[in-house]
RNA sequence: GGCCCCUUCGUCUAGCGGUUAGGAUAUCUGGUUCUCAUCCAGAAGAUCGCGGGUUCGAAUCCCGCAGGGGUCACCA
């Protein structure tokens, strides 16, 4: 429910506790009885299991209608109650499958009161949706085969059924099978803790096995409630595929106003980011929302903006340079370009763009390329191989951190 | 085993008798004269599960088969 909420979908009706509405599957229980339609089930689990060895062992299925007690004793709290079946065949509509049938090999005899005096979920859906005056019993796919036994009982009960619908199993990433918890599949709260939002979810879980016929793959919640219909529904089964999950949430997090991705943003700042101003961490969000698939990244990408690099990355990344221009540029070179940038960054107001400005006339001053010229500075001033664009980022880390991490980057290469 | 459902690029899918089998994502390449990302352009990627029919013509209709999944509870 918890995940529902979040997701942003409501309910009309409920929650119900089935232990509050006992009386109500009792007296719709007593219609059966009356009507000759369920009977006391007095028999013994071992008894019931010895009649699906016996028919295991002619290969053929159990039936509990052909093994019905003679004289079954009147129904009393502490025994369960078992459906009387009469099987015959069944056509109906499914909204996604379309149409279909089965011969009354399927019907047969279920309980639908337990001895505890509890009803089955096959029991209680019928009483419940009926009462709730369901329109549309959406259910997966595991529940098909069982659609004819809640037909018989939709008869026996004398009430109208209502629109019924299967929905295709949501498959796990790498195999064929559903996807489930026991699998490893995650809680819908997890994405919300890793940063997924509820709108790109929706979305991604939506146009996972349906489309609306156009090529539109991005649809807001609006839209899908106007355009979504049962039958466009795919039949088969789809695989969660957790990339496209991050490239759509990736595109709902770029359309966000910077003010929401910062309320969104709000605890899944580093740990080491501490009590800086909203201003900062605002100019911080600004430089990296494209490139943020989802909130739980932002740690990684922004931990240098709170504490300094470490020494050890920094000087392995100026021996081992990820970029390949820079790697053939010798150290004395690689810090005349650090002094040089010092220097010219001194009486700078770190605005963006006169930080671009004086680095880029640097640039020429030491007619080298932007690609050795400010991955030395980026090595120095985050300690990292990316970040998001240089010139923003001296920006919003400030004269202080820029010009210290420079000295410190300066004192490594020259150890 | 009985019964039921499914089968188009790696993945999500469009398609409903005549298409160069389209799009998205992922991958790769180029561009946006800094990396990463974004954005733009392009490439590669599907003998439409297989075999028969019907038809001038089948991914599309029919029949078999195979493979996959599900279900046969006092669970939902």
């Amino acid at each position: 429910m918890e995940s529902l909420g979040w997701l942003g979908l409501k309910w009309d009706e409920g929650p119900y506790r089935q232990s509050e509405r006992l009386d109500i599957y009792k007296e719709w229980a007593q219609r059966l009885i009356d009507a000759g339609r369920a009977y006391a089930d007095i028999r013994t689990p071992d008894e019931l299991d010895e009649i699906r060895k016996q028919s295991a062992a002619q290969k053929k299925p159990a039936l509990f209608r052909d093994y019905r007690p003679d004289n079954p004793p009147s129904w009393q709290p502490g025994v369960p109650l078992r459906f009387k079946s009469e099987p015959k065949n069944y056509k109906w509509h499914d909204e996604v499958m379309g149409d279909l049938s089965t011969g009354p090999e399927v019907i047969d005899d279920f309980i639908i009161i337990k001895s505890d005096g509890f009803p089955t979920y096959n029991f209680a859906h019928v009483v419940d949706d009926y009462l709730m005056q369901i329109t549309h019993a959406i259910r997966s796919q595991e529940f098909l085969p069982s659609v004819p036994k809640y037909l018989n009982l939709y008869d026996a009960l004398g009430i109208d059924r209502p629109m019924l619908a299967t929905l295709p199993y949501i498959m796990a990433p790498d195999g064929h099978k559903k996807l489930s918890k026991r699998d490893g599949a995650k809680d819908v709260l997890d994405y919300r803790n890793e940063g997924f939002l509820p709108g790109a979810l929706i979305n991604f879980l939506a146009t996972l096995g349906w489309n609306d016929g156009t090529e539109q793959e991005v649809f807001s919640v609006d839209e899908l409630i106007s355009k979504f219909s049962l039958d466009r529904v795919q039949k088969s089964g789809a695989r969660f595929d957790e990339q496209r999950l991050s490239w759509m949430n990736g595109h709902y997090i770029r359309g966000l106003k910077v003010t929401e991705l910062s309320t969104l943003a709000q605890n899944y700042w580093p740990a080491t980011a501490g009590p800086v101003s909203p201003e900062y961490k605002l100019a911080i969000l600004e430089l990296v929302q494209e490139r943020l698939k989802y909130l739980a990244e932002l740690p990684g990408l922004t931990s240098f903006f709170f504490e300094e690099p470490a020494s050890g990355d920094v000087s392995e990344l100026y021996a081992n340079p990820v970029d390949k221009q820079l790697k053939g540029v010798g150290t004395p070179l690689i810090a005349d370009m650090l002094r040089s940038s010092m220097k010219t960054l001194e009486d700078s107001n770190f605005g963006r763009d006169d930080v671009a400005k004086r680095l880029n006339e640097l640039l020429r001053q030491l007619q080298t390329k932007p690609g050795i010229l400010f991955a030395a500075i980026r090595i120095a001033v985050t300690g990292t191989k990316s970040s998001p664009g240089l010139f923003g980022t001296i920006s919003v880390l400030g004269k202080e951190k820029v010009s210290k991490r420079l000295f410190e980057a300066l004192t490594i290469l020259e150890k």
